[in-house]
DNA sequence: TTAATAGTGTCTGTAAGACACTATACG
DNA sequence: CGTATAGTGTCTTACAGACACTATTAA
């Protein structure tokens, strides 16, 4: 805020601000995103991020919970790393109508039991991440989307959000499972085990095994993230170069 | 931006959007940031992050720059580098006059000829980092000038940012002291040769060596930025722990 | 049995940290 | 000469990647 203002506080240019959310999960061993198809101008009938106003009195992750649950039926529930802030769009003419500035973010869910229509009957579906990068979405949600992925792929050398794409336990495998969606690689199953047990960021469950899948196999540890706050991965497990 | 309109658009609540500016800069071996005193409440006579409101036609880091260069004096230029967005801060009653957002930035600068009043008077200071953190700063920004520098912290073992605070040409030495002061360590000259030279973020200016210090001393020799946009450091370069 | 996944052991190359040593300036 | 900084070389340790090998399940 300066000082010595430019504008009365009373007399402030009229902006709209609003939240966008780029809400992440793994299905079929893919990357999906959810997107929201618009109802009404402008872009009718575009896919869109779910997103929506932010009320006067209401903060601004607040808002990007209500409006997620609103539009994909979504609970975050408490947790506050599941949701993180990824950046701020503005440019003058991003929104036809007027002066929006969005607040985006970027939220890791588990795969859902299935994406269903907002409360307010918008379509919403699941779309795996090269696809949506590949459609014409409304306003400057592609770029939103894109600078999402950046965000997600480098976290996950540093910060332990592999495990919010899990339920509460899961295998060594499933994790793995994560950073070949997310990296679009094929790590060593090996090597990925000494370094996540290094960092310590999982914890086995006692004496839990998971029953092996269809496909037949020795049953693996199941395991549960050592914390509910985001850990930092030491050292960091860094993405296979090319 | 919802689909389904939980609000008219030419009904919106009535948000002011504004900018804060963190800018750091390097000054007898430390870490310092600009503050400016605030004229007028809220706050009035306490530090401040240099910022305000955004115009009705103005992008967001547009804003940023304007704001910088009447509160300080200090130009930018069309460098997109120094510039980046840091996070935004909404929190309903974080401006006790209004419901006001406000997207921080961090900006680094090569030391200053001296950090001038703003056009309008306004006094503004450079303040080592640690005694700024430890002030009563005005709204939340003492939270912002933490969060900045964090990013800061990060970034220098990834990106190659060190060089912004320097000026065009600079020697080893110099860099290292950006290391030394933003990390508050005191890292190896050899070791950090090696590894600096190895990533290929700077590159050295044919013939040019500098004079040595008061003190005496070979002259070393001088580099430039290997380009004017950030690259990443490969491989990174991690912070000593502890 | 084969196929598939879980999990262990080991070798090799790269790179970081510690630090000795040389080079070139000022006094 | 001593001192201070620039710059090189080298040793040790840690760890990542590659990959061989064993373990335990389903079909």
């Amino acid at each position: 805020m300066s000082p010595t203002l430019d504008y009365d506080p009373h007399e402030f240019p009229p902006f709209a601000v609003t939240v966008d959310l780029v809400v992440f999960t793994i299905r079929d061993e893919r990357l999906h995103v959810v997107l929201v198809e618009r109802g009404s101008e402008p872009f009718a009938g575009r896919s869109a991020l779910p997103g929506g106003f932010v009320r006067p009195d209401e903060g601004i992750d607040a808002a990007a919970r209500r409006e997620l649950a609103e539009e994909t039926g979504l609970d975050l529930g408490r947790d506050a790393a599941t949701l993180t802030q990824l950046a701020t769009y503005g440019d003058p003419d991003r929104d036809p109508r007027m002066r929006v500035v969005s607040v985006a973010h970027v939220a890791l869910v588990a795969d859902l039991p299935d994406p269903r229509g907002g409360s307010d009957a918008t379509a919403a579906e699941l779309v795996p991440v090269d696809t949506a990068l590949r459609r014409r979405l409304a306003f400057d949600h592609r770029r939103i989307l894109r600078d999402g992925l950046d965000r997600v792929r480098d976290q996950l050398e540093y910060l332990s959000i592999a495990t919010r794409f899990c339920p509460p336990e899961f295998t060594l495998g499933d994790l793995r499972a994560v950073y070949d969606a997310v990296w679009d690689v094929e790590l060593d199953p090996a090597n990925f085990r000494r370094k996540i047990l290094a960092s310590g960021i999982v914890t086995p469950v006692a004496g839990a095994r998971a029953t092996p899948s269809a496909s037949g196999g020795r049953p693996a540890q199941r395991y549960r993230a050592t914390s509910t706050a985001l850990a930092p991965i030491e050292p960091p497990f860094r993405r296979p170069t090319a």
